[in-house]
DNA sequence: AATGAATGAGCCTTCATTCAT
DNA sequence: GATGAATGAAGGCTCATTCAT
């Protein structure tokens, strides 16, 4: 009935409820994060909470459903910002390289700096169902083709254009994923984006002709010597 | 009880014993690769292996440590491995950059070739004690200071020498497992090795001064030149 | 508060209460009927009444209330159509025996054909208090005190009337829910109508000296007879 | 081992686990007689039978399975006696009927005598499985299968044998159940026996000419004469 | 009176682990 | 040493019922 007002807001039962399910969202992420998925169990989420158990499975059907909706929240939030990087990254000179991979990882450092114990288990822990997968897979899919678009992704001597595209991609998320995650004497979080960053570039860059990797015994040559 | 100084055998006995603690591994890898760590229940690795779950504790005390010694496992192997890969490659010229990293690549790739799955479920899925943590990141280290010794890893501007070793081995280790583990349209294993090996020579090959990416607008004036 | 004399209605807010009391039993008897006892859960019911939970629990104090309104209910009904019945019957001529039984027959299944899946429920899944039972137990006898009167019903050798009563109604009553209820190819509900009719007419009807079952070898010898 | 034993029994292993299988079934008797189904909890039950819920859930997958043994144990036992009856039955005179019919009556009373509760609750209370329920009619309609074979069922008028066959199994099973089961004054159990048997001899035996119950109004002129 | 979010006891079930044989 | 029946803590989840709004 909120006839008049101004912030087509929704109504309070509905903002209620949408604020609970936030915080068990919030609870489950720290929970997840905390003790694995395993051992996070939904009464432990529940009481992180401060609900009943009952009251979370009245937002939940099952823990999966809460572990699902955290994969897609940290897949919408990781797609959101990449592709605001990759807008962003539009507007730099094509061949400034350096800067336009430089914005992409840092979105990709933006997005795992913030929770990695949680990414570990949302993405490597917990056991996604196959639908899931299959989003996440789409969704690499789709980075994959900005990189074709953004970065000058050609085929070099042996290598398919897709191949290194898929490369590019595939470094970009494990290497700061694995430099993120892995714990102890972590590794500054400034120096991951600058090597990273370096790591995609050199490897797009590089001369085909004067460095080609494409067989093992390419380096005869210097083996004879 | 050695009878013979020149037989250094084990008793029938124990060499029973370890047989069947071998046979216990074996049935955990495989079942723990079929089913995950959750679902990989010592009772199914016991039937696995064709024993009572009675006597598989008497080989081991707890879930935890068939994980760890399967852990241990995977470890040593992939350490021998990529420690004889080293060997070789000490013996191909220095400035084969190419030909030094295939090798280790080589190495790494066969090691997570054998068994995606259970390689998943071992060093993602499953929860590792802090203690084996611990060894997992000494293992690492030694890898760093093989690469320090093994590639041409120098300081490059602002990077420092121990950090682009450390990238080098995480580039290899991390893009290797998820090349190599993410299923689906799996990437052929030797475009694997080739493109990582890529990856890994052209971030220590290129030129430090032409390819500073140490901050976000440097390039620009580069550019301007 | 009755306003006036002459109209003995209920002022509205009752009316509606008595409204929505039904509301809420009809919905539970669909509920009920498609679902069983136990999937049949309160929330259910006050969703298929179009009310809130909490609505549902200001007319009924518990789960079990409902059913036993509902339960009452059909007994009510029940009573109702077979009183009516044995009030048409008793202006049929006594030794029309056929046409008295079934009439009676008739009401039953007329009763049980109406939702034969809510009569499992309400009396034979569903778990009745005490007290109910009780009142049902009441009410066969008063069936049996009606059949005693309705029907020609004299101690005929070892049975005494009001065995014979009992097992005259007992009859009606379980053939046709069993006929009705049991699933499948369910019989035509004439056949159901006829063959009831037909057992209890004959189980009164049979010359008593001609067919005495009183004991297991005795009837050898009137056979021989 | 029991390499030259004179009874053939099952190994000791195999004799304990089946020991406790009975055990577990007979507390769930016990159980789901007092309680009902839903009440009658797996805990309960396992506590009955002196075991732990762990193990009673080494003996069965999950409660359903217990009471599907439970039903089928039921189904067997009255098959049995009811088959066993039959064979005795066959060896009477065709013509006496009540000594046919009281031995077959004989056997459902027996079974049914034993616990009327855990009947109610087996047969009535708890949902049975589809696949239950077609193997129960198939029980049915041997049932229904032998009467033809045994008592003179033939074409009445408008009803046809099948139907004919079909009453009056029914009207044993559901006589016999309803008068056992139906708490309270219970019906002596001889009494049960006899006028079960009287019931259906009577209706078998009818003159078909001198008793058309098939048409609603047929009465209707015997009415006027 | 109505609403529906919240509650929590209790259910079914699993599985690592123990121990009598 | 081997066996496997037994154990029971603990987990996911349901649902009748309450109560603040």
């Amino acid at each position: 009935m909120p006839s008049s007002s101004l912030s087509p807001r929704k109504s309070p039962v509905q903002a209620r409820a949408v604020e609970t399910r936030r915080r068990i969202l919030d609870a489950a992420a720290r929970v997840f994060s905390r003790h694995g998925y395993a051992a996070g169990t939904t009464n432990r989420i529940a009481a992180e909470a401060g609900l009943s158990i009952g009251s979370l499975y009245q937002y939940f059907p099952n823990k999966d459903a809460i572990l699902v909706a955290l994969v897609r929240t940290h897949m919408d939030d990781g797609a959101a910002a990449v592709g605001a990087a990759a807008v962003e990254a539009r507007h730099l000179p094509l061949d400034d390289l350096t800067s336009r991979a430089r914005l992409v990882v840092d979105a990709f450092v933006d997005v795992h700096a913030g929770d990695p114990a949680l990414h570990q288990v949302l993405f490597e822990q917990a056991p996604r169902p196959p639908e899931l997968l299959a989003e996440l897979r789409a969704l690499e899919d789709a980075a994959v083709a900005v990189a074709v678009e953004l970065l000058p992704v050609a085929d070099r001597g042996t290598t398919a254009r897709a191949t290194t595209a898929r490369v590019v991609v595939t470094t970009i998320e494990s290497l700061v994923h694995r430099l993120i995650a892995t714990t102890e004497p972590a590794m500054p979080v400034d120096d991951v984006r600058r090597e990273v960053t370096a790591v995609v570039v050199r490897y797009l860059s590089a001369d085909p002709g004067a460095l080609d990797p494409s067989s093992r015994r390419s380096s005869k040559r210097s083996v004879e010597k």
